[in-house]
RNA sequence: GGCGGGUUGCCCGAGUGGUCAAAGGGAGCAGACUGUAAAUCUGCCGGCUCAGCCUACGAAGGUUCGAACCCUUCACCCGCCA
């Protein structure tokens, strides 16, 4: 990937641009050398997820451009939680919690970006590090001071809480902690640029309003860009599994193999929008595949393209081979006694699996039940509506168990559930037993 | 601090002593149709050793032959008043 001549082009054709301040200053500031800008994330849970990516991915669209990035773990905001985008109180996390989620997020912000000594190189924060020694009579002499309640109150997260029941004094401060964060950015690091999910523009604004009341508006040319906050064709965020849960990008939490099958299974009417928002593709080549999907849909053209980038960009180009391979040998025309064994073993790496030891067979519902983690009333009624299958056979009755002329190579059954969801069971190899 | 209202299954929400594993909607799962898509139709949608049993309607006790429904206490949420 080149870097790309006018990062402010290059995110407007792509749909990333919600929101900003002054857009012609901001682009002239660009233009007139690296300009440093931070993206915050705060620790929600364990691990980022693919709708995480969209921000993330464009602050790697500005260093590619020249400028530096700076991720900022929310190891103090995280204490907080911000009430943008909810409609009720957050509950608290633990010290060790949020210290373990920072921990596992800084990991992750880490693999994007590129950390060298060149006026781009990244920088990596976490606001605990500035918020942490501040007492309760700094904060409100010194940030407090500066925030007329009115213009906090006017803040869509705010009003939209005092709305539906309310919030905390604790979370009504939240605007001012990150406002205070961008100021610290801005003195430490000349930070002049912060970027977020357009529910962020109230928080982003607020740091605005108060570096320039601390620096002077004219020493202080501060700016603000938002993300659109995209949902799919069914109303729901960017990486929500079918399932209703994240994608995430954690390989133990989502493996390579459901990231990549998620990507897949993208709607028609997404997929465009995913490609712009999630992969480096040049224009061209994102227009070529809109067209592809308008024109020969079941191709899935697009899905494909998507699948193969976000799955090396996020887990490296082994671990897409691996899922490539494993997804064309399960979803393939061959029948699964025709595969070798290598390529059997390769292929079922990804799936959930269940290890038997010795003795009597179980039920295929039992198996089911051990293998997908679901309850055996779950795989009863997997059968009972004929979603049930044994090596690619449907499953008849709940007491069928497998033949000994079911076991691949000897040790391995696959099975599945609807059209894609899919397990092994694997038991000891039989020590001479001769291959099917 | 006072008064009133509320807490139901993944979510919303009906249910005010037996006919309640609990209406309805959403989400989800499966089948048919397809392209591992969408839409549509159909079935399912707490667990289990599954024609039965167990667990569950904020928590703990109690009344009753029988409680999601009545009583007591506790926790949390909301509204009004101070």
């Amino acid at each position: 990937m080149s870097p790309v001549a006018d990062v402010v082009d290059d995110l407007s054709w792509r749909g990333l641009i919600a929101q900003t301040t002054d857009l012609a200053a901001l682009r002239r500031d660009l233009a007139a050398g690296p300009v440093t800008l931070y993206c915050g994330f705060d620790p929600t849970a364990d691990s980022l997820h693919v709708g995480s990516l969209v921000p993330l991915l464009a602050l790697r669209r500005f260093q590619l451009a020249g400028h530096r990035p700076v991720a900022l773990a929310g190891g103090a905001t995280g204490f907080i939680g911000d009430p943008s985008g909810r409609s009720s109180e957050r509950v608290l996390m633990t010290a060790e919690v949020v210290a373990d989620r920072v921990r596992l997020i800084r990991r992750q912000l880490e693999r994007f970006l590129d950390f060298d000594d060149s006026p781009s190189g990244a920088v990596l924060a976490d606001n605990l590090e500035w918020t942490a020694p501040m007492s309760a009579i700094e904060f409100l002499r010194d940030v407090g001071k500066h925030f007329p309640i009115g213009a906090m109150l006017a803040k869509e997260s705010v009003s939209a809480r005092l709305e539906s029941g309310g919030l905390t004094f604790t979370e009504f401060s939240y605007q001012l902690l990150q406002a205070n964060d961008y100021l610290e950015l801005y003195r430490r690091h000349g930070c002049t640029l912060q970027i977020g999910g357009n529910d962020q523009w109230g928080n982003i604004t607020a740091g605005l309003d108060l570096i320039r009341r601390v620096e002077g508006a004219e020493r202080a040319p501060v700016h603000a860009l938002t993300l659109p906050l995209v949902t799919d064709a069914s109303g729901a965020k960017i990486g929500k599994s079918t399932g209703g849960g994240n994608v995430w990008l954690d390989p133990a939490l989502t493996s390579p193999y459901s990231l990549y099958q998620y990507l897949l299974n993208v709607d028609d009417r997404d997929v465009g929008t995913y490609l712009r928002l999630l992969t480096f593709l040049p224009r061209e080549r994102v227009e070529e595949l809109d067209a592809a999907t308008s024109d020969r849909p079941q191709a899935r053209a697009a899905q494909r393209c998507l699948a193969e980038e976000l799955t090396a960009l996020v887990h490296g180009p082994g671990e897409l081979a691996a899922v490539q391979a494993a997804s064309a040998a399960l979803f393939g025309a061959g029948s699964l006694e025709d595969l070798d064994e290598a390529t059997l073993t390769a292929a079922l790496a990804e799936a959930p699996s269940l290890q038997l030891g010795t003795g009597p067979v179980p039920t295929v519902v039992e198996l089911l039940a051990g293998s997908l983690g679901i309850s055996r009333s779950d795989a009863r009624r997997a059968v009972r509506d004929g979603g049930a299958y044994l090596n690619n056979a449907r499953v008849g009755d709940e007491a069928d168990r497998p033949g000994e002329g079911a076991w691949l190579h000897g040790r391995f059954l696959v099975l599945r559930r609807g059209k894609r969801t899919i397990a092994v069971v694997e038991r000891p190899a039989p020590a001479d037993a001769p291959p099917l």
